[in-house]
DNA sequence: CGTCCAATAATGTGATCACAAATTCAGGAC
DNA sequence: GTCCTGAATTTGTGATCACATTATTGGACG
């Protein structure tokens, strides 16, 4: 149990027999680090639900599903913690957060009035190959909400929003709305699972035709009506349940 | 220059001479853990300007500085790059980032959009004892400012809005709002060290009064237009400069 | 069968080591 | 002087260790 001086058990290609002989970092010129692939593997998880809130999260058993040491892990944890997708509590545990009511309406404040403003500015960005991308994604959510595919339906949706989002060239305020996604995307899981995605309605039409019209004012309300539908089928859950 | 294997060289009231014989971590039971103190005391630097935007933060230059091993350095800084108030660079450097156009104006459209609802939220909340305490920190901002004290300004008008601010019970939304001071702060003391804090006008009077009568619109108001009066003067430079 | 309580295991935190990549520095050529 | 170039230093990253604290377990007692 104690396994004390042993070489690096995490990185897979070890071979060098000694302890400090082959630390095998990652020679490729565009590799990314691996507290950053950790965070990206965790925040793709917590955006489609992979976490139940109130469930801890420990570092080591990150770490060995991951394959790396806890290091990179305690890097990408404590980034998220900021980000508020996960909450430190005083025991010191990590855990994704449950959803309260107040929180719950901030998060509708926050939502309708980032959101449809990242829209509008996208707005004049949009062209053809950017809107079959989104139309694609919208297709891809259908198919998903038809056959039940809620991890399928989460991840669409979020890819839906931002690849809209990300081209009004406003990362401050994309980084926000990131935030708040991570806030409310694991409890929205929650609910699909237990209503499932079949009462859903595909309200993203309203938005790909004001994108084709060039309409700013319609593509706003489209995307708020939009956030007030999904939010409300969730939110019936948030202030009760 | 190896230094292998000597007890820590840090915590200073360190005795043992064996190697684990002592780590002497904080027995005091409300001890807060070292990268906690460690990210108040960069954030608060921050927040009034004690860095320079684009000059390179190293993780061990903080840790001496602060008396600790890099390793809480690293946890705090990475939680302050997550709310985006120090940067990542392709070099691997830590800095503060530079003030751009761009970001100039969305950070402008998400105090206006945040902060007036904010102190709206806050209203009811504030009792006699809360608004003295606002009061007072408005007296000593008219204090920093005549005395050209920019630091001090910066801390007092930083107080004089979150103090209200807490008190709307809004944690997210102040979330969200703390991460955008944290991104300006730095521009704003660049700004202030070159013209100074004479031509500042205290626009806080009319929040002070709009409190005193309960009005909500008028505090909205007020706020929003300290936010532009204080912005439009240090966005003089962000456009052009 | 439930309730303590001691022992055991697991977890977050901080320190240190090793290493590759980046930066800085020294000195030589022009 | 300026520009190069290779050595020396510094820096961020990942791994590992040590430890206090928190959770969990396993019986003994009622």
């Amino acid at each position: 149990m104690k396994m004390s001086g042993v070489a690096s058990r995490h990185n897979p290609d070890l071979r060098g027999p000694k302890l400090t002989e082959r630390v095998m970092r990652n020679a490729d010129p565009a590799a990314v680090s691996a507290h950053e692939r950790v965070y990206q593997s965790l925040r793709q998880r917590i955006l489609t639900g992979g976490f139940l809130p109130g469930k801890a999260v420990t570092l080591r058993g990150i770490a060995t599903q991951l394959g790396v040491s806890p290091m990179p892990v305690r890097e990408a944890v404590r980034r998220l913690i900021a980000e508020r997708a996960l909450e430190l509590q005083d025991n010191r545990r990590v855990t994704v957060p449950a959803m309260t009511g107040p929180k719950f309406e901030q998060i509708l404040f926050a939502r309708r009035t980032l959101e449809p403003e990242l829209a509008v500015r996208a707005l004049p960005h949009i062209d053809e190959a950017a809107l079959a991308t989104i139309e694609a994604l919208d297709d891809g959510i259908d198919r998903a909400m038809a056959s039940g595919d809620i991890e399928g339906y989460m991840r669409g949706n979020h890819d839906f929003h931002f690849t809209i989002y990300r081209l009004a060239g406003a990362d401050m305020l994309l980084g926000l709305t990131e935030s708040v996604w991570l806030q409310f995307a694991p409890f929205m899981r929650l609910v699909y699972g237990r209503y499932g995605t079949s009462k859903l309605i595909d309200q993203h039409v309203l938005a790909r035709e004001a994108i084709r019209k060039g309409d700013a004012a319609g593509l706003a309300k489209a995307i708020s009506e939009d956030i007030m539908q999904g939010m409300r089928f969730i939110g019936e859950d948030a202030l009760k349940g």
